[in-house]
DNA sequence: GTCGTATTGACAATCATCGTCATAAAGGAC
DNA sequence: GTCCTTTATGACGATGATTGTCAATACGAC
């Protein structure tokens, strides 16, 4: 059949990651793959495990989602604001606040410069011990 | 045998970990704990992977050398000065530099005071391509 | 030297993450 | 709706860095 033409298909809209998605959504601290997997499983949306990383991964890709790593190397995810920003994690509950320094920015692209550095990205995480956890501790 | 004083051995000088201890302060740039072991096998020092990975924790943990995580997850070790730094990192070469912002320090610091966070640390680093691989890409 | 203990290392175990690939589902065309 | 091409899924196996085990070894205080 000549001349047919078919338009391809960017990203399809699916069960799973709609799943995903909103979870992320309702979420509001950063979590692991396998924590997402458990609890979209809990609450009885079947996605298999590849699924969960694989719509993740697309996800921190396109910019929808945040990702840092754990003092241990995990990977956790978090759905964020459009804005450049960082975050001040707890260590102990994994509460989550976005911060944004201007001043940082500018002092991480200046320094990155003046060593002769091109396509200069940067990771600043501020990682403490959040108000409520304090409270538990004593 | 009563009263018999045992002052307990903190930590014992071994061939292994000495030569760990003089590769990385001839090495510049971070280099993962198998790099390290191949080096070493290399240049003829006997040393079992593990004792690497637990070498380099241990001088991690007692500060002697700076640990950072890759793109991808991996833990890469760098002897450093004493004082608290960042670093410039190469994507390409892993050409490191050492740099300071005591603006920056005190950003976090505030930052997370602010927000109610205790017990902070933080980490920052910045990625780039260093001078001499930007002249190779093209 | 002796002796108690910290250290080592070969090897197995862990575990997050990725690869494979046959099957299923999306969605555009008509 | 049906048809068809392409993308997505998921069970399962593979990978690979890191850690655990534990008997054999090497320090170092005396
Ligand atoms: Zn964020
Ligand atoms: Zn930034
Ligand atoms: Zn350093
Ligand atoms: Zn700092």
């Amino acid at each position: 059949m000549i001349g047919r033409m078919v338009t391809p298909v960017r990203v399809r809209a699916t069960r799973q990651r709609t799943a995903v998605s909103d979870l992320l959504a309702e979420l509001s601290d950063f979590r692991s793959a396998q924590d997402i997997h458990h609890l979209l499983r809990g609450q009885g949306d079947g996605i298999g495990l590849s699924t969960v990383y694989r719509t993740l991964q697309t996800l921190s890709e396109a910019g929808e989602v945040d990702t840092i790593q754990t003092a241990d190397g995990e990977s956790v995810y978090r759905k964020c604001s459009d804005l450049h920003h960082h975050h001040l994690v707890c260590r102990e509950c994994g509460h989550t606040v976005e911060v944004a320094g201007p001043a940082v920015e500018r002092w991480a692209d200046r320094t990155a410069a003046e060593n002769g550095f091109t396509d200069v990205s940067h990771t600043l995480e501020i990682f403490g011990l959040c108000a409520e956890c304090r409270g538990k501790q004593r």
